[in-house]
DNA sequence: CAAAGTTACTGAACGCTGTTTAGTAAAAAC
DNA sequence: GTTTTTACTAAACAGCGTTCAGTAACTTTG
């Protein structure tokens, strides 16, 4: 029993290792500088030996992708706590807005990055981010039944809200703002997200 | 004279040549699928050929990212033509939807490559995008002065609708709507759209 | 405690990328 | 006809993800 467990404890920590130095090389290097001789190098061991705690590439991507949906719900979580839900609503959308400028990175990994989405649906992340979602989509709905919106479709409320708020972020993060000045960018998202308040108010 | 030009002829033969490769070659297998070697088979030349043609990859991706641009411009031609500003930027932007939905992969090269950024602003694409983009706000601007919003501020109204268009495209292109079954996404889009111009109506 | 069996790890390789270099054969200039 | 320039390529380099055979340490067994 000793020994046995003794030895799933060292897997996890060695899996734990891995991942905290891909989360560190990330940050630093981004997903490009992300390979699996840099993890090996960091944590002074063979390229070899990351296959034995880890299936391939995508399943260290996916633990990443978790991370950063962990970040982003704990970002959001101070908006869960207000009471009125049109206030509770406004500020998520500012904190999303918020994570996304502040993390360009780990905003990048949750949401634009192409890669292996084959079977994203099983993953741990995608699960976490599914709540998020549903949280987002709930606090529509409570904005609805409380008769905040004319419109009574809140799918198609939290759908327009959720693409204005993801492309203004994926605007940003993948540099497709180049046509305004960099000190006017920030103002402009936020005098954008201002005007979606007011929109939205008058929906 | 003859040969020095018929010489010039045939080096833009060749870059053409590559460069068509190249398109189909994107068209076919993606981004992914796309690499040097894959060209020079296509074109029967060796790699190394491809190299004394375009600088380097990043030319050639370059250069595709213009024949995107410029098929995103012809797709979006058909509303330059509409007369009534407001009729136009809705005609606008549900082209510019239409041709998101339709050509995944280029709205992903235009949009959503990471890729060299470096100086895009030089690069033949941006000034194509530019002028696409001046006249989008250009009608904004048009729809301002013929009093169709009571807000004023055309810079930040053309960026809002922007944004919520980006975010759809993106949202779907990077299959971050996985938790919408795939029958119901055409029509979840159709009615954000909907949405944001009834929104923007009331702007 | 020693022998046998199991586990943890690694060096070296494979096949795939983008890119460079040295060399060759054909075309052009003289 | 000789020399120079051009067009092209085979082979290699470095870096990537990944696999495999082999080794050394640890664990179990007699």
């Amino acid at each position: 029993m000793g020994i046995a467990s003794r030895k799933e404890r060292e897997k996890a920590e060695m899996r734990r290792l891995i991942l905290d130095a891909a989360h560190d090389i990330f940050k630093e290097n981004g997903y490009d500088g992300l390979n699996i001789r840099s993890i090996a190098e960091r944590i002074e061991y063979s390229p070899a030996t990351i296959y034995l705690y880890y299936k391939d590439k995508n399943e260290i991507f996916f633990a990443l992708q978790y991370e950063a949906a962990a970040a982003k719900r704990d970002h959001l979580l101070p908006a869960a706590s207000i009471e009125d839900p049109w206030m509770r609503l406004v500020e998520f959308g500012r904190l999303y807005v918020d994570f996304g400028l502040k993390h360009p990175d780990w905003y990048d990994l949750l949401f634009l990055t192409r890669a292996p989405m084959e079977h994203i649906e099983n993953q741990d992340c995608w699960t976490l981010g599914m709540a998020t979602h549903a949280f987002f989509v709930e606090t529509v709905q409570a904005c609805v039944d409380a008769r905040y919106f004319k419109s009574t479709d809140s799918a198609t409320i939290a759908y327009t809200l959720w693409c204005h708020a993801h492309g203004l972020v994926s605007l940003f993060v993948r540099e497709r703002m180049r046509m305004y000045p960099p000190e006017e960018r920030g103002e402009l998202a936020k005098k954008s997200f201002a005007m979606m308040v007011k929109m939205a108010e008058s929906l």
